[in-house]
DNA sequence: ACTGGTACCGAAACCGGTACCGATACCAGT
DNA sequence: ACTGGTATCGGTACCGGTTTCGGTACCAGT
């Protein structure tokens, strides 16, 4: 019942031998014109849908491109692999990808798969790995880019930015502009390591201006603008009076955005909020909500380039780190009188 | 240099045939405990990856279940997926997903490519297919699932629901809460054949209504947050007065919302707006949006169980269409006074 | 006529596993 | 001692392609 056609059965009814047939609908050399139409007809009439599994390990290389990503939920990852896919149309190659929802275990097993597809490269989200995973990586014997985050010691190519200093720049520019009673929102952070990073940067940027955190809501789960809308109300209810607050990323600052407005509370005139990434919905209230907008896109074009070039030259792929700088916006908190 | 280690390597480090090898790795009867462990132990020692290329072809089965969704920036189908991956966590199998792009070309190719990989189930987009689509899809000799889409005929299992019939049902609903200068607003509908069936039934429901679209602006392109915003402006500047306005999305009812609130016209009482999806931000502004709840997770895990059972039981999956009902949420436009 | 080169084709080995079946060892039953 | 059953193992034949290498056939050059 269920018996595909192989590429004999092609050969078969092209009136050649399984070589050509192969070469034909590769477009291989070594076969003449009429040969390959008649080959190519005799696999359409009989619909020849190929193989796969047994071009590739044959062939010792398959097409394929591991991306790891913690989440598709965020649509930040969904911008990576948007990336990611153009780059690689019209290669040849695709990508496939695994996700880790953010747990380490699930994560070396993701990894671990995907590896034994014997993929022509790996893009994985993020610096920090376990022992036993950085092994995986380091043995892997194909070009590893890691992406997202640049702080820490990559295996093997790295593209993306700091997060550390995303938080302490958005610390000092919020400092500068005249911003001192800030609050912190976050979700997560428990799992997602960059969101804490951008924490850490941002504690530690306050401090250099001579600031701390006046609160501090960091709950585990999944950040949302629901989500967001919700925490912003604990928070003011119960913190001392604030002037600014900084979230873990856009969705819960725009969560945030919805409460004050609907009670009338001036953004960010009365109070500033902060997000990151420069998602779409930020630019639909220009100027509302500070950012920093990240080069998300780009990171997953750039770690194409990286997979392609090593591709190209010789295996390894030397340990390079690219960063892409992410871009401030801090929209009319920036135009406030002081 | 790249040479990986086989399972011979184990074999042979382990003082076993490759045979007991590959039955003591897979966790296959007929190997003596001491054995299991003497073979385990030489795989981890030599860092075996295994080869699910060389397993797959010799054993006639994958771990795959293809899934083709037209985008992922749409975070819809990021919900989508999210189902699936969790219907499928422990059963072994692994989700492997392509993006069409909206785009009929790429999607055959896409499919055409998946099935090169002989994916045990097969999970697509919608029901509408070009012939030579259609066909590979009822060759395809494996379980097929289409989801998110019951209008049309299905070619296996089918999961999903009428979007021609959510439409209809929201004009009819905002008919029946005294909606009558109504509006519409869609984006990209020469792609997105769903959001051009929600319009149609729209158009249909009004219809039988008594009322009729005021205006009607459907550019191409993707909607978005920010999109949403530009073309209600536009709109609202050149119609004629409206009490109302249906969007192909919730993005883009989000950017209308922004638009009137910066403008201090009422959500809903001036202007109800509608959109479609019934996504986490519209929770943020409990009300103000009007939606239609549609249940993504549940469609993708409904698909899964669609495939594991035929997987269980015989091959075909006799044509057989589920429907999940969406549910409307008005808002607080089924509280105004009429 | 013979040689060398080119264009094209096919047989056989192989990629790294698994399915299938036969072999062996060992023990209980008679 | 012989038979039959169970547990455990290994040899061999694939799976469906590609790589490799060795032919043919045909033509130009000498």
């Amino acid at each position: 019942m269920n018996k595909r056609k192989t590429l004999q059965d092609v050969a078969l009814a092209a009136g050649v031998s399984k070589m050509t047939a192969s070469r034909a609908l590769r477009g291989d050399k070594d076969v003449s014109q009429r040969n390959i139409s008649k080959v190519q007809e005799a696999a359409r009439d009989i619909g020849y849908t190929g193989n796969h599994l047994a071009a590739s390990l044959a062939g010792k290389q398959t097409d394929l491109i591991g991306v790891v990503l913690p989440n598709l939920n965020n649509i930040v990852f969904s911008h990576v692999l948007t990336g990611i896919t153009e780059a690689l149309y019209g290669t040849g190659l695709q990508p496939v990808c695994g996700i880790t929802d953010y747990d380490a275990d699930r994560e070396y097993e993701v990894i671990r798969n995907m590896l034994s597809w014997r993929p022509t490269g790996l893009i994985v989200t993020g610096t920090e790995f376990p022992e036993d995973t950085q092994k995986l990586l380091r043995e892997a014997g194909i070009p590893v880019v890691q992406i997202m985050d640049t702080d820490g010691d990559p295996i093997g190519g790295c593209v993306g930015f700091s997060h550390y200093r995303v938080g302490y720049d958005m610390a000092q520019a919020l400092a500068q502009n005249s911003k001192t009673r800030i609050g912190y929102i976050g979700c997560g952070l428990d799992k997602d390591t960059r969101a804490r990073k951008r924490f850490d940067g941002f504690e530690a940027g306050l401090k250099d201006a001579g600031l701390e955190l006046i609160t501090i809501s960091s709950p585990t789960g999944a950040p949302s603008v629901k989500r967001g809308r919700e925490l912003t109300e604990e928070l003011w209810r119960d913190s001392p009076p604030l002037d600014c607050i900084y979230y873990s990323n856009d969705d819960l600052a725009a969560g945030g955005y919805h409460y004050f407005n609907d009670l009338d509370i001036a953004v960010p005139q009365q109070v500033g909020l902060v997000g990151c990434h420069g998602l779409d919905f930020i630019s639909a209230i220009p100027g509302r909500i500070a950012t920093t907008r990240t080069p998300r896109k780009e990171i997953g074009q750039a770690a194409v380039q990286m997979v392609l070039q090593a591709f190209a030259t010789g295996q390894p792929l030397e340990p390079r780190t690219q960063v892409l700088q992410p871009k401030i916006d801090l929209g009319l908190i920036a135009q406030q009188p002081t």
